[in-house]
DNA sequence: CTGAAAGCGCTAACAG
DNA sequence: CTGTTAGCGCTTTCAG
């Protein structure tokens, strides 16, 4: 009856017994032809071909202990960055002859821990993930425990191996650039830190640029999410006595949203105040105002990261390595001097 | 020495020695509990749980031939709209205990065909994917050769079960909403019709539907690819006597290409020139002017082929599902009145 | 260069 | 409700 599905799968078993070889032989054949004689090779691999054999994955990862697959744990694709990191990184695992298992956390906790327990589930040989908060992560500790291997992608940690970019320093450019364009009074923008230890390292670089610059101290503004605008909040900060001229958000959807709002509130960005993104997302070029950001290429540190743990998988050292970042000159921050005296108030829409 | 790396595998043996039973209680204490009484059920959950076990799926997956993973191959990340697609099948997948291996294949069928070898190789219970065009393509009938399970996602096709929205009428409705606008020169610009059946099919939509509005022929203009606009080609399009008013583009990231180029030329968008996209990208309503585009949403997409999928593997007959698509107004696309007369064709920045 | 044998960790039959 | 048995498909010693 079901004499369709599932057609004759063939084993190697099967094929060393049309060659006239042993199991062994055939498995070399795949693994290491250099050993076979290079007739009983061609031989083997007629047969196999004829037969569209290919050695089943799930007996030699079991025998072998290896899966030659990587896990990957990121918050969301829908941020473009972390759609990036995968690129990066899925390429780099190629290179090697690894594939990648993913799965996406939306920054919650129990969601990473589960995935962390899924992908260790699988036998995976290492993963590379995103954490809300590597200092206190249970994940990092199961993951430790239980010896596996991991790299974090877009987390900083000494305790940890990481690829990351210097969240503090690039945060005080972005500060610094601000400040070269007139501006004193600068607000920092963010989703709750507890969620994102990477807007946590930039409120602190923002801060300590501020102070160092001698500008009005940073004050820190909470958004119910990292990426969605509370037109309440927007408006509670701009009503006060003495504004900020610029709001520094922790990332660009962020910052684009915080635009939209601003623009609904009648507030023009530029000419009324300046938003700075973070991350450098492809579509910030294209928006306008063209968006200031911070650029933190995602590829590379999916890439890297996923380099780190193929050298962690080689036995090679556990380190890290950081990744750039370049500041991007939008125009969506403007000199202060060209900005109106008083910001509008009241709604122009 | 290398008493650290790898700590204590223990294996289900281990512990149904400890509990004092069969390794089949054991087993049947995770996957089937009810079967097992209270007493025992308990005693072996708690050695398990002392030792941190956890049923190793290489052994379950070979054992049972299920691996309980799905294949998820795309194009790219970069485009939203795919980013999309994963996190709606991820989520569907993983609500009914199924874990995701995704690749991506930048529009090229020779990574396509590797791929899916990669997948089948891993012993996957399905693949999801996305091809350059079902019609030619040489992985669906190695999918189809060797029974493997699979859904298209995006790619229409009476050939195999997909799921997708009806390009032709949502290209239709394009061609309805810029007619009523009052442009009756449209022209549709793509990237190679080879690599995306889906252009193909909006380009015959657009065609179909001017030529029962009687409006001008469309024109058919090619981009070097997908998502980058030629400047060479719009300045030619737009230098002829009797230019298009309206630009069709076969997705929303060409589009945004397309507006930005149009601005270098001195273009202004929908002043001198309408612009519409399709996809329905996050961002085109962030972008300015915000985009007239379709959208098809892209976690609907995945979370539907993904829900098909698992059917199959269920054993329900195959099938496939449109997924519905929504006309979004945006302001790159203006009443043709509201336009300049002649449009401008000497350079302006 | 090749073979024989053992077994990775688990589950499905079949008994009881 | 539980145990026994027999592998799933492959690789890896260890011998030749």
């Amino acid at each position: 009856m079901d004499n369709k599905r599932r057609s004759a799968p063939v084993s190697l078993i099967q094929i060393a017994q049309e060659a006239q070889v042993s199991p062994a032989t055939v498995s070399r054949a795949f693994n290491r032809p250099a050993l076979v004689q290079a007739s009983t090779l061609e031989r083997i691999m007629a047969i196999a071909e004829r037969h569209g054999f290919r050695p089943n994955r799930l007996g030699s990862s079991l025998r072998s202990g290896s899966t030659r697959t990587l896990g990957l744990v990121l918050p969301t694709l829908s941020n473009p960055v972390f759609a990036d990191c995968f690129e990066g990184a899925e390429m780099r695992a190629r290179a090697s002859g690894y594939s990648v298992m993913m799965t996406v956390t939306h920054y919650d906790p129990e969601q990473e821990a589960d995935a962390v327990q899924r992908l260790i589930d699988h036998q995976l040989d290492g993963i590379i993930l995103t954490v809300a908060n590597p200092q206190q992560s249970t994940v990092l500790k199961t993951l430790k425990a239980r010896d596996v291997r991991y790299v974090l992608a877009y987390n900083e940690s000494n305790a940890h191996p990481c690829s990351a970019v210097d969240n503090h320093a690039a945060a005080s450019d972005m500060i610094g650039h601000l400040a070269q364009l007139g501006h004193r009074r600068i607000a920092f923008i963010s989703g709750p830190l507890s969620m994102s230890d990477r807007a946590a390292a930039r409120l602190s670089g923002a801060r300590n640029q501020a102070r160092t610059l001698g500008l009005s101290p940073v004050r820190h503004h909470l958004m119910p999410s990292h990426t969605q605008a509370d037109t309440a909040v927007l408006q509670q900060i701009l009503g006060t006595k003495r504004p900020p001229t610029a709001l520094f958000c922790s990332n660009d959807l962020l910052a684009t949203a915080v635009i939209v709002s601003l623009r609904e509130l009648g507030y023009d960005v530029p000419q009324d105040i300046s938003v700075a993104g973070f991350d450098g997302m492809r579509y910030g070029a294209v928006m306008s105002p063209s968006l200031t950001t911070i650029e933190a290429a995602g590829y590379e540190i999916g890439k890297t990261a996923c380099h780190l743990l193929l050298e962690q998988i080689e036995h090679q050292p556990l380190r890290s390595q950081q990744v750039p970042h370049t500041l991007i000159t939008g125009a969506s921050a403007a000199p202060l001097l060209t900005m109106r005296r008083q910001p509008v108030t009241s709604k122009r829409i």
